[in-house]
DNA sequence: CCCGAGCCCCTTTTT
DNA sequence: GGGGCTCGGG
């Protein structure tokens, strides 16, 4: 069975030489379904077995665990032995496993812990109020961006405060300075720290470094349009010993620049490595003539691209369905009905074969509501889910706090938990004691009966302490589960919850209860000599969320685009597929951010095999607002003739329907045809309420003054009071969508 | 110190 | 539409 030649079978002229080219750096343009996962599982395979390599000198990333187990499954199948030994990781648990062996070198503890999402919010609110700043005027998010792009940018906060000039950018330095000592303290990490730190401990330590470069002497990195610099860095440093690095991607598919993700790593890749050797997969073998020429046609409309073209020999198949409702819920009643009318039409379907895809999560809503009324089986992937829910958060809390007493966000979070009598003021004064003492307010409770804490305080505090030093004693022999069990019913924590007996305690309770199934997975392999709380703790952070889809469910899955990149479905449905929606258009949105959104519709259409349905809703309730939203750009980018409309049929709802015609050609590219706006919202009398800019009087052509985009045309109106939405036309700026209520524009008065 | 009511905010995508 | 936060009363 595992003969090379067995390795190499079945692959394509050019899969093959992208396999056997193991020397010297590879960059594999590999377009959507162009079997880039079986190259490069099939060319570790053939590193171990042809070019007898050992297993633990082969390193390959991917995006997700999912994807990480998944290779070394495949890579497993493939050769006699060894399979398991080769690293397959994301970054972040790469950088974690080194991290663990050798952080102590800069100064941190070994078993830190990872903060991620909300608890790193906590604690930036916390720090914005300790510097006194204004909330509306730095939000926690945009704080926590700009710190996150920083440390993509391996830019420390001493960095970062050196160079900072901006009166905004001094700001943000003194907040990374202090988010970072909190940090710092607590022995804790975020998810950008585990990169940075990594490449610093590389940069700081030559020994250290020359050990990993001599260990990983064939280096794979699979999406690595997606890498961002301090990711790209990691890469450089790891390879520049033996320059065995095989980069994979396709720049079409780059959809996390947000998240400082940088396109030009895999652009200027021969730049970086002059010898390197390109090769182009552009053979897809997943999706039909028809959906790859609508994917096709879509990204060339992206003017900084390179030139490609992905082909098939699959049948051109059916044509793509582009879809008309009225408002939401039509438009998934018509998800809902094709799916059942398909499974009726052919029975060989299940409902794992369909796939529905949004651009923000908060569309799963009505989805969801619909397929429950259907009773169709589905599993929603990613979203404000499971690890974000209070109790979880809780609980996870009391586990890191146990493993990590320096954790002082953990600490806060848990301290009064259920409610044990410790309450703001009694937290301040313990923070001065910790503070003056420079011990975590864990130590500063242990010992609070030394302090100027009242007497009732003091005792609180302590038996606090006391407790979770006994759990922390507990975990030398107990499994994890064991653990949790005990954290839920000595802290009163499941007592409270069942006393309150409401709908609401009793969903936390069994959501608790569903934790144990996590803890169970994982004691039952768990390694006996590790430390495997910290690990089991590790292994929730970095969870991803298609790391939790169910393979073997039998169940239609929602999640977003983004989530969905790297997987494939014979159905697919992309929902919403509207101007400011799908392309996502906000304030401060520019050309660059639309060929993004543009290469997102690129990966979802590219995600079906079989069938693609694209649908949109002229009107639609979205945070709290009833939005009246124009087809999408995608849609009208499409080839008419791989496309077929379908519109309700039922009357009532055609009342609602779209009365855009999507391939009505425009005038100029992004201004309406005359007349376009539908009647009910063209001429309205707006009357002055509110405090923005909808209590003005505005006329279609009126002229107004944009804080940012200078002078622009109203072209339509839409909604009233504080739904109204102005179109403005900018010159330079194209046409944008405002809410008047939050726009900063001005009547430009007639001269 | 706790709890409830009302107010306010926001509202993209995720390792 | 919904969740977090503040403020005021007990």
């Amino acid at each position: 069975m595992n003969q090379p030649q067995d390795i190499l079978a079945g692959l394509n002229t050019r899969q093959k030489e992208a396999v056997v080219t193991t020397e010297g750096p590879l960059l594999i343009m590999a377009g959507a379904g162009s079997g880039k996962t079986r190259v490069l599982t099939h060319r570790i395979a053939y590193l171990i077995h042809e070019k007898q390599v050992n297993p633990w000198n082969i390193l390959a990333i991917t995006f997700t665990n999912k994807a990480a187990s998944e290779m070394k499954t495949r890579v497993s199948d493939l050769v006699t032995e060894g399979g398991t030994d080769v690293w397959v990781s994301t970054f972040h648990s790469m950088c974690v496993r080194i991290l663990r062996r050798e952080i102590d070198q800069i100064g941190y503890s070994r078993s830190f812990t990872i903060a991620a999402g909300s608890e790193q919010k906590t604690l930036m609110k916390r720090v914005l109020k300790t510097l006194n700043l204004d909330p509306k005027k730095f939000s926690v998010n945009a704080m926590l961006g700009e710190i996150s792009n920083a440390k993509n940018q391996l830019i420390n906060d001493r960095d970062y405060m050196r160079n900072a000039v901006t009166y905004w950018q001094k700001t943000v330095a003194k907040c990374y300075v202090e988010y970072q000592s909190e940090l710092r303290k607590a022995e804790t990490l975020d998810f950008d720290d585990l990169i940075m730190l990594t490449v610093r401990l590389f940069e700081e330590n030559d020994e250290l470094l020359a050990y990993y470069q001599r260990k990983f002497q064939y280096i794979h990195v699979d999406e690595y349009q997606d890498t961002n610099h301090a990711q790209y860095r990691l890469v450089e440093l790891l390879g520049q010993r033996f320059k065995n690095v095989c980069v994979v991607g396709d720049a079409d598919q780059s959809i996390y620049g947000w998240r400082g993700a940088d396109m030009s790593n895999i652009l200027d890749f021969e730049k970086d490595y002059p010898e390197a050797k390109s090769i182009f997969l552009e053979q897809n073998y997943r999706s039909t003539k028809n959906i790859l020429q609508a994917a096709n046609t879509v990204i060339e409309n992206n003017p900084n691209r390179k030139e490609k073209k992905l082909w098939t020999d699959n049948q051109p198949g059916d044509k793509i369905t582009v879809y008309f409702a009225g408002d939401e819920y039509a438009e998934t009643e018509y998800v809902a009905e094709q799916i059942r009318s398909l499974m009726t039409t052919d029975s060989t379907l299940n409902y794992d074969d369909f796939a529905i895809l949004y651009r923000t999560n908060a569309m799963s809503r009505v989805m969801e509501e619909t397929l429950r009324k259907r009773r169709i089986p589905f599993q929603i992937i990613g979203g404000t889910g499971y690890y974000e829910r209070k109790e979880i958060l809780d609980l996870m809390a009391y586990l890191t706090l146990i493993v990590n007493p320096a954790d002082d966000l953990s600490f806060r979070r848990v301290v009064n938990e259920p409610k044990r009598g410790i309450g703001a003021a009694t937290i301040d004064k313990l923070t001065d004691i910790a503070l003056m003492n420079d011990v975590s307010l864990y130590e500063a409770a242990l010992q609070a009966q030394n302090t100027n804490l009242s007497a009732r305080a003091a005792n609180n505090l302590e038996s606090f302490a006391h407790m979770i030093q006994d759990f922390r004693k507990m975990t030398e022999f107990v499994t994890i589960t064991d653990l949790v069990e005990s954290i839920l019913d000595k802290t009163g924590y499941l007592d409270v919850l069942k006393k309150d007996n409401t709908l609401e305690s009793d969903a936390r309770i069994e959501n608790l209860e569903e934790f144990y199934s996590l803890t169970e997975n994982f004691d039952r392999v768990a390694d006996e000599d590790e430390n495997s709380l910290l690990e089991f703790l590790t292994d929730l952070a970095l969870i991803a969320p298609t790391d939790d889809i169910e393979e073997e469910s039998t169940e239609v899955t929602l999640m977003t685009l983004h989530s969905a990149k790297g997987l494939e479905y014979p159905y697919v449905f992309i929902i919403g597929v509207e101007d400011t929606i799908f392309p996502l258009i906000r304030q401060d949105s520019d050309e660059e951010d639309l060929e993004e959104e543009r290469r997102l519709a690129y990966v979802g259409i590219t995600r079906a095999e079989r069938k693609l349905f694209l649908t949109n809703a002229s009107s639609r309730m979205l945070y709290g607002r009833r939005l009246y939203n124009r087809t999408s750009p995608f849609i009208r980018e499409l080839d008419d003739e791989v496309v077929e409309i379908e519109r309700p049929t039922d009357a009532a709802s055609y009342k609602t329907g779209n009365y855009n015609n999507p391939f009505k050609k425009r005038a100029i590219s992004g201004t309406p045809v005359p007349g376009a706006a539908s009647k009910s919202t063209r001429r309205k009398k707006h009357h002055p309420v509110g405090v923005g800019a909808e209590k003005e009087d505005w006329t279609v052509g009126d002229k107004v003054k944009h804080g940012k985009w200078g002078i622009g045309t109203i072209i339509q109106i839409k909604g009233e009071d504080k739904d109204m939405q102005l179109d403005i036309a900018f010159p330079s700026e194209g046409i944008k969508p405002l809410l008047a209520s939050f726009a900063p524009i001005t009547k430009i008065e007639k001269e």
